[in-house]
DNA sequence: TAGTTTTCCTCTAGATTTAGTAGGAATTAA
DNA sequence: TTAATTCCTACTAAATCTAGAGGAAAACTA
C-alpha cells in the first residue's frame, strides 16, 4: 500500500512549482536544488506531469515549467494518478480476467470500495490548499527542541 | 498504491476459512485447492496471520487452522495489516527522519490523512460481512452469457 | 510403537518493479 | 553563435515480490 517515490517527490515538486511560478517559468534545476532531488530524476516526473496536462513547458534558455491551470483547479488525485498510473489496490479492478472467478469474488467489491475512498480523498485536496499550508509551515515553523 | 498478492490471497483465504471451519480445523491443502493457490505459499501467509493472533493452528494429522476469534470480531484492517506490514502510503509517517525537513513538509499531512481514510475503511469491514457476501455470491450468481 | 498427516522453519532463486544515471538531440533566448 | 534548458532513449543497480525445495517437529491413528 505504498506510494512510489515518484508520487512523493512529484507532489512536492508541484507544490514548489505552485509557490515559485509567479515570476515566469521555473527551471528543474531550481526545484532539484530546493527539494534535494536530482534534476535527471525530475525530468522523468515532469514528463508524466506534462503528458497528463498538469504543467506546460518552455524549452530553451530561460525556459522551464508552469502550471497548466490555476492551482485551485488541480487536485492531488490528478497529480498522484499521473505519476503512479492507477490508484487501484488490485489489478483485477481494471482487468477482471486477471483473477479467475472474479465474478464470484466478494473481496473484489472491498477493493473497489477502498479505491473509491482513496480517490475521493485525493480529489478533495487541491494544490492551492497544499501550497498555502506549505507556506504557513515555512513562515511559522514549530521548533521541536 | 497496490496491495501485494499476499494481502489479496490472504483475505480470500480468511474468507474461505470463515466459511469452512464449522467442522473443525481447516487444512491448507483444502484452501489451496479451493482458491487455486499453492499450499507452500499459503504457509507463508498463515505464518503472519498466526503471529498476529488472527488464527490458531493445530499440528499433526487432522490438524489445520481455525479463526482465533469469531468472524464478527475480525476486521479487514487486521488481516491486511498482518500481511502487508503497514498501510502507510509513505515510510516517513512512521520514521520521520527518512525525509529531511519532514517537520516543514506539508505533503506529509496529506499522506497522514490518506492513511487514516484507508484504515478507517478497512476497520469498518468485518470478516463475517465479507464471508456472508461471498456465500450469497456463490448461491445466487449472476451469469453473464 | 510405527506410520501418516499436517504445520513449522530456513534457505534459495527467478521475476518484476523501483529508482535512478548517462549521453546526447532539439529548441529557444540573448 | 552561444548558452541554457527541456526532451528523448537506453541502460543499470538495487530492492522487493512471489514463490518453491527440503526437511524438522508435532499430533493423531491404529
Ligand atoms: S477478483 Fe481479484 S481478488 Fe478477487
Ligand atoms: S516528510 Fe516525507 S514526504 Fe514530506
Amino acid at each position: 500500500m505504498r506510494l512510489s517515490t515518484k508520487a512523493r517527490y512529484g507532489v512536492r515538486a508541484m507544490v514548489r512549482l505552485a509557490l515559485s511560478q509567479k515570476d515566469g517559468p521555473v527551471q528543474l534545476s531550481l526545484i532539484a536544488e530546493k527539494e534535494g532531488v536530482s534534476e535527471k530524476y525530475l525530468e522523468h516526473l515532469f514528463r508524466h506531469l506534462k503528458a497528463n496536462g498538469l504543467v506546460l513547458s518552455q524549452r530553451g534558455a530561460r525556459g522551464g515549467y508552469v502550471l497548466a491551470r490555476p492551482a485551485e483547479k488541480i487536485t492531488l488525485y490528478e497529480i498522484v494518478k499521473a505519476l503512479e498510473g492507477s490508484l487501484a489496490p488490485v489489478d483485477c479492478l481494471k482487468q477482471a480476467d486477471l483473477c479467475e472467478r472474479s465474478l464470484f469474488c466478494a473481496t473484489r467489491e472491498i477493493w473497489k470500495g477502498l479505491k473509491k475512498k482513496i480517490e475521493s480523498y485525493l480529489k478533495s485536496k487541491t494544490l492551492s490548499e497544499l501550497a498555502q499550508e506549505q507556506e504557513e509551515k515555512i513562515n511559522a515553523p514549530i521548533y521541536h527542541i
